[in-house]
DNA sequence: TTATCGTATTCTGTATACAGAGTTTACTAG
DNA sequence: CTAGTAAACTCTGTATACAGAATACGATAA
């Protein structure tokens, strides 16, 4: 029997974990409503933790509170906070691709052609779920080639937002090998330390990311069901949804995971 | 006896803002050793509200777990964790200026040279307290004027280790009105929709700002007192100041203050 | 004196208990 | 039947109680 090693329990991390990962995959609907005493049988911890977590979640936008604060929701996924979200990144990739390329970086080509290599065979299986996970990866691959902390982390923060986006919308894999060959070159121009055209690429890759979800997104409107939220909407709206009473929680850690 | 009207008296925001704000003043020291037991006595509350509160500052990067995780200490401040921190800032405000100036802002002519006004003036008084906060909101307004949520939520975070440096290593005002000069200039491009002059001026600002700082941190660790610690240490190394055993937590709230 | 082991202390994280704010529900008066 | 009010309920946030992990301390053996 092996020593097991887990070190720390630590329920507050795991109960983030859980609940982050529903809400960015999309297993967490937005409008979905909780209680924080649901939360805690269902993942078979004290209302303690929960209410923690919850404290995270809600300082970054996944979850909001109720209006009349009896429990607390998925928070509504914009169209309009999306392009948003992806000028920010766009400014911050392209920074990172500048500062990792400030001079030649021979050393990151293993890693970095590995990375497009399972992310173009991921595209061309039509892997979208490991795809979105080989995205993530690669860009933060760049962040903490930028060798600047501070970047990391607001980017990473960032990308929690950017995976429940991807999540949402991007359920057709359109024209994703695009998006690797374009990893590519990014990547080609930090090893060679051509900084200024790191610094382009990368920032037009992240518009160019945009304008692929939009279309994806248009596509799907036109096809219907489970429409997106109307992109003129201002406010939430979210009123529906109030049939299952019960929160429905598609697919959630198990108590057994939470709580080992 | 006027109505009071504190809605709620929410412990966890009031330690939260009691702990940031004296962090990012330097009222707390950097290395400065609490336990929660000690926090939530001298505010005022139980030890629940600050257990959340130090969550939060934790993953902000405000506060860092004791190595042997028995109380917990305010964050080390590294000047090269300043250079990254306006790197990213300098693109973000970048950013933030091109949005805002994506068309000619006259409404925001007015309030934008009078928060310039009480800039020079609190300039030409010295008053650096006031300087760093009129700062902050100068750079806040131009973040809300991007009408980016995305942006401003992002930007806000950072500015906590901003004001944190600028009070740690800006003592003397040093060329100040320079500063407020070019608040003017991005201001003027902003009003005028020139996005690409915006964007140009922002940046350079930021990358004269971390300048300035570097100067006024040289200047002062020539004349010696409480050196700034070392650019080239790579890590923390805090284990002087060991001296005060019982926290001196110089300036802080009082517990009337908190629980009022 | 120094090394080693057991005990006490300290401190954290989690669970439970408690109190208040606001809401729904049910009953009464019109 | 409707409006209004009071009791019960729901849910949150805070306080207290509890358990475990890690260190510091101290006693005993060499």
């Amino acid at each position: 029997m092996l020593p097991q090693l887990h070190s720390t329990p630590d329920l507050v991390e795991r109960v983030y974990d859980a609940l982050l990962n529903g809400i960015c995959t999309g297993d967490l609907a937005p409008g979905e409503r909780f209680t924080q005493e649901q939360l805690a049988e269902r993942l078979g911890v004290s209302r303690q933790p929960v209410l923690q977590a919850l404290l995270l979640l809600r300082q970054q936008g996944l979850m909001v509170d109720t209006e009349n604060r009896r429990g607390i929701r998925v928070a509504p996924l914009e169209p309009q906070f999306a392009v948003g979200l992806y000028e920010v990144r766009a400014s911050l990739d392209a920074l990172a691709a500048r500062l990792a390329a400030s001079r030649p970086r021979t050393d990151l080509k293993a890693q970095g052609n590995e990375l497009i290599r399972r992310g173009k065979n991921a595209s061309s299986e039509g892997d979208l779920s490991a795809l979105v996970s080989l995205d993530v990866e690669f860009h933060q691959f760049l962040y903490a080639a930028s060798d600047n902390p501070v970047l990391a982390d607001t980017a990473n923060l960032n990308w929690h937002h950017t995976r429940r986006v991807m999540a949402a919308y991007l359920r057709q894999p359109v024209s994703l090998r695009q998006v690797w060959a374009e990893h590519q070159a990014i990547l080609n121009a930090v090893i060679k330390g051509d900084a200024r055209q790191a610094e382009k690429l990368s920032r037009s890759h992240a518009e160019q990311s945009v304008r692929l979800l939009f279309a994806s997104l248009a596509g799907h409107a036109a096809t219907s069901e489970a429409p997106p939220r109307s992109i003129t909407a201002p406010l939430t709206s979210t009123g529906r949804q109030r049939t299952a009473s019960v929160p429905s929680a598609a697919r959630m850690a198990t108590p057994q995971e939470i709580a080992s």
